[in-house]
DNA sequence: TTGTACGCGTTATCAC
DNA sequence: GTGATAACGCGTACAA
């Protein structure tokens, strides 16, 4: 029978095996330290309790809790998914737990959150993107956290990261779009404050348009968040005035995807009266019609390795190694060339 | 200065503030007990030293963690992004944390997940369905935590839930499609087993065409997992024979939508070749071209709603009370008459 | 309003 | 191979 006490202890376990506590937290944790004859002993006990191990004194005792979290801006669209999932796939398999919030790319709910995680005791953490304040850094590093940077990747900052290029990415994008003889360009921009990959994105297209030659002071420059409905009323704004860009630049595949039902739903076709380009590659670009000329990102890729060097930061202590994964420019119906007219 | 131990704890802001540990337990939790001048002095001396609670001790001490728990079978597709962010929301508003995972639609994974969550001292737990091992259920009673259903309701199941009728839900769609003419019929359903609202959604279908004499001997049913290029696959499948269906009516709007971009390959066009119907109501439903007839569900208001039920139980330990949410058939070009020929 | 002292469940360091 | 025992950091009676 079941005893009485809901929640079970080391000690019943012991107990109910007839063998000291200790024994039983052995058998649990290094079974090669046990004769196989209490070893099994302490299992049938532990499954006739249902005994599960408190976390919290374990944390204490130990010190380590075999959790990672992860911040990520939002869960609500698609952007993370994907890479998230291929995180919490692989730290699973590595014997760990993830613990994920979304801080809606607010840094004061980032850095609470990440006080939170430090207080539950995640072994690591993980972070998208580069800038933050200072002091919070300061604070993982006191801490002594590892931490690791994912989503983006630059070859001048020593923080160590996880992911891909934002601005060479969009500048390869831009030179695509610009040998199909585009010359009149609008652009909508993810909200750049505080968000260095949006940064980043507009940073590559402007970089590149400059080197053209095109004056960007009559570039019109629409930021918004990521949301689609967002994108539509950006797109709409853009196609308002007389002179009406060509292409309509993006800095994910959300906005993108908006601009494009804008564009269908005022009667303009893509990419006969107007290109649209995306960032991402996420499952929508193909889903769309036309399909999203996108910028496509390795996102499960970067989840696996992401883990994998976390863990190792985690384990041996290391420094932590940046990586950098290749995006790669995806040409589809969305993007065409400029109608002479 | 910074003081040099890494870590700091209640007993060094004590210190650091002239008080007793108690004081500054106080302080934090219940500052209404706690005089103004000792109260800044505390507050000054937190700040001072970076100091978080150690959650392990806490949860030791108080047996509460002001944590909520939520299990969902993927959060690489978006059926889930939505309900989940929204519960995460209120949660957070309410002054709780939510732990997330994925099982996979693994059962077992999702068992052991639960072991996990309750470790942890996850406060209540939210959950996908009502299908699940007696045992596990069994477990969570035992433990005495408090759990939820959601995106699920059945009137005839006592376990407290927020969701909506699947299998009616379905039946609603399926008397419109009826009631455009169509009598053969094609279903591409989510794997059934062990998932009780895909297994709802299909009796839906099933029952209603019963009613009408349809012989579902004649009509074929593929079961697949939850992503595009399955639904892709099956579509094709279905299309393969002589007697060719008029409509597919698919388990959610994953499938729904590779059905339809498999058409578009195909060369069939949709709705005039074939009608092809989901549910759920995501994003891409909207996205796809033609627009995707299926049922709606208030996703972001079920994940409102089950933080405030979840909590509830936790603060006042009621046993919970369900909640039908109502969905909604939204009619949209995929779908249309059969074609007479 | 504040301080003292105990216990929460586990791991790790010793002995045996 | 196994058993005592001392932490770990916090909340909360209880006392002052």
């Amino acid at each position: 029978m079941t005893s009485i006490q809901p929640v079970p202890t080391l000690n019943d376990v012991a107990k109910a095996a007839g063998v000291s506590p200790a024994t039983v937290s052995r058998a649990l944790n290094s079974p090669a330290l046990v004769s196989q004859t209490t070893l099994t002993r302490v299992k049938a006990a532990v499954d006739e309790l249902g005994y599960t191990p408190n976390f919290g004194a374990r944390f204490m005792a130990a010190k380590r809790t075999m959790t990672i979290g992860a911040i990520i801006p939002t869960m609500e669209n698609a952007i993370f998914a994907r890479g998230i999932q291929a995180f919490q796939e692989q730290l699973h398999s590595l014997g760990y737990t993830l613990l994920v919030s979304s801080s809606s790319y607010d840094p004061d709910i980032e850095e609470e959150q990440i006080r939170t995680l430090a207080s539950r005791g995640a072994d690591g953490i993980l972070l998208i993107g580069y800038r933050r304040d200072e002091r919070t850094y300061d604070f993982l590093r006191r801490r002594n956290i590892p931490f690791l940077l994912a989503w983006a990747f630059a070859a001048n900052n020593s923080l160590p990261a996880v992911g891909f290029d934002n601005r060479a990415s969009m500048y390869r994008l831009c030179n695509e779009v610009l040998g199909l003889g585009h010359r009149k360009f609008g652009i909508i921009s993810g909200i750049v404050d505080g968000n260095d990959r949006a940064a980043n994105r507009l940073k590559g297209i402007v970089e590149r348009l400059k080197i053209e030659g095109i004056d960007l002071d009559n570039v019109p420059i629409i930021e918004t968040s990521y949301e689609i409905e967002n994108g539509a009323r950006a797109f709409e704004q853009l196609m308002e005035g007389d002179d009406k860009p060509t292409v309509v630049m993006c800095g994910n595949d959300v906005l993108a995807v908006g601009a494009i039902q804008c564009a269908t739903e005022m009667g303009l076709s893509v990419p006969e009266d107007v290109s649209v380009t995306g960032f991402d590659g996420i499952e929508i670009a193909n889903i769309v019609t036309p399909k999203l000329a996108t910028v496509h990102v390795p996102h499960a890729e970067m989840g696996r390795r992401a883990a994998d060097e976390l863990v190792s930061m985690v384990e041996q202590s290391t420094k932590g190694t940046s990586f950098e994964l290749h995006s790669h420019v995806r040409l589809e119906a969305s993007l065409g060339h400029p109608r002479n007219n």
